[in-house]
DNA sequence: ATTACTAGGGAGCGAGTAT
DNA sequence: TATACTCGCTCCCTAGTAA
């Protein structure tokens, strides 16, 4: 089943009010609540409840439905990007959480090129390192990949004596909803989909008192490749 | 296209930004927005564009997208149901317009045999009159059609000296978030799935000075057939 | 009354491609 | 580069019906 669909008959049962009881419901009943036939609502049912998003409990004849929490929190979840689509257009929600990577980041940081130009397209001279964070929820996930498909702004890549160094795209990103940053999205990132690399002006762990494990909030703000903030600069 | 896929991809612009402003949106760049192929992200624009949810602005080469009227209230009625499915399960939120009747509505509220089944049913021994809504909204109506299919409580019809009068079902409800009262649906109505007719203790008119025109917001209980308001009954 | 299987049809998908 | 057409193919729908 399509994820629309499926959040949408989920929506629903909510409505229903099979959140923290379970609710009779006869599949010709849930037919009318589904809009579809007698057949469909089975059928739906069934599925729901092999993809683990419901219970279905027979007492006597009677079918009762009851969601699982699984369901609850992918509804949550929905709720959460519907509220920001309206609140904040523009910008994806992302919540992660906090790992050591392979200590690169700060190497790649403090090279005087990629500094130049995060001071020219984002306003400000990033800190020597990154922040590393896992996302674990699966639409959080998803919604990385969509973001990794968006031109973000680009900052070009470079050789120096040694070795060259690869291009990135950026997004400006609001962390725990104060401290202007951005992500970075290297060509060839040493990590997959379900992790995110926030820079800022400062030291995010020292300023936001983070360790590994923690969990960050962050806005990733999709068009506006105009600087916001500005600093003065030594480059 | 169905409902819950229509909504869908109109969130996902929503996401993008394309309330407000236009926003620049190819159609390769959508289907990963929409995690469908370019193809049918390219129908699925002309589909929308069709329904009258967006506008599609070619200035010099590239697509522009903008996100009509029509388009964010439809999400913002699907906001509102969303939350209300977590804030109060088993419950319908509606919102309708009075307008005045054929005035029959008093006539069969002061009859003794309905007066009984209410105020046992209900709890409350009903104003005589019923207050007549409309419900301006589309996705208000097809919500009161999936009501009208649900069992509410029910009360009987009966025969009199003169004619016979049918049978009805009641729900709960809240008018305006203070008044407890209900919702009365005739097995043989004079109206339409576009009204609702609202029945409380009290003269909503007066109480909620109403006239013809003005909106009023009611929640609709599902569940709990059992009588919450009671009063002192002369029955 | 239920639920849910089978069968047939139609909607919607993506590949290929024209423009 | 774009957008959007045709064309199969697949999936999901409903009707009929079994249990």
């Amino acid at each position: 089943m399509k994820k629309p669909a499926k959040l949408f008959y989920l929506m629903r049962l909510l409505e229903l009010g099979a959140k923290d009881e379970p609710v009779a419901a006869s599949t010709s009943f849930l037919s009318k609540m589904f809009e579809v036939s007698q057949q469909s609502a089975s059928r739906i049912l069934t599925e729901l409840q092999d993809m683990g998003y419901l219970r279905k409990e027979k007492s006597g004849g009677t079918l009762s439905i009851r969601l699982t929490t699984k369901a609850i929190q992918e509804l949550e979840n929905f709720r959460r990007d519907l509220e920001s689509a309206f609140q904040s257009p523009g910008t994806f929600d992302f919540e992660g959480e906090v790992f050591t990577g392979f200590g690169e980041g700060s190497y790649y940081m403090s090279k005087r090129p990629y500094r130049r130009q995060f001071y020219k397209f984002l306003g400000f001279d990033p800190y020597p390192g990154t922040l590393n964070l896992r996302l674990r929820d699966r639409s959080h996930r998803r919604k990385n990949i969509r973001l990794r498909s968006l031109k973000g702004i680009h900052i070009y890549g470079f050789d120096d004596e040694e070795r060259s160094y690869g291009g990135l795209d950026t997004f400006r990103a609001t962390i725990q909803d104060n401290i202007e940053g951005a992500i970075i999205i290297p060509f060839r990132s040493a990590y997959g989909h379900d992790t995110s690399e926030l820079i800022a002006p400062l030291y995010l762990r020292r300023e936001l008192d983070l360790e590994d494990g923690d969990t960050v909030r962050y806005k990733v703000h999709l068009l506006g490749a105009r600087p916001r903030i500005l600093q003065r600069s030594s480059l």
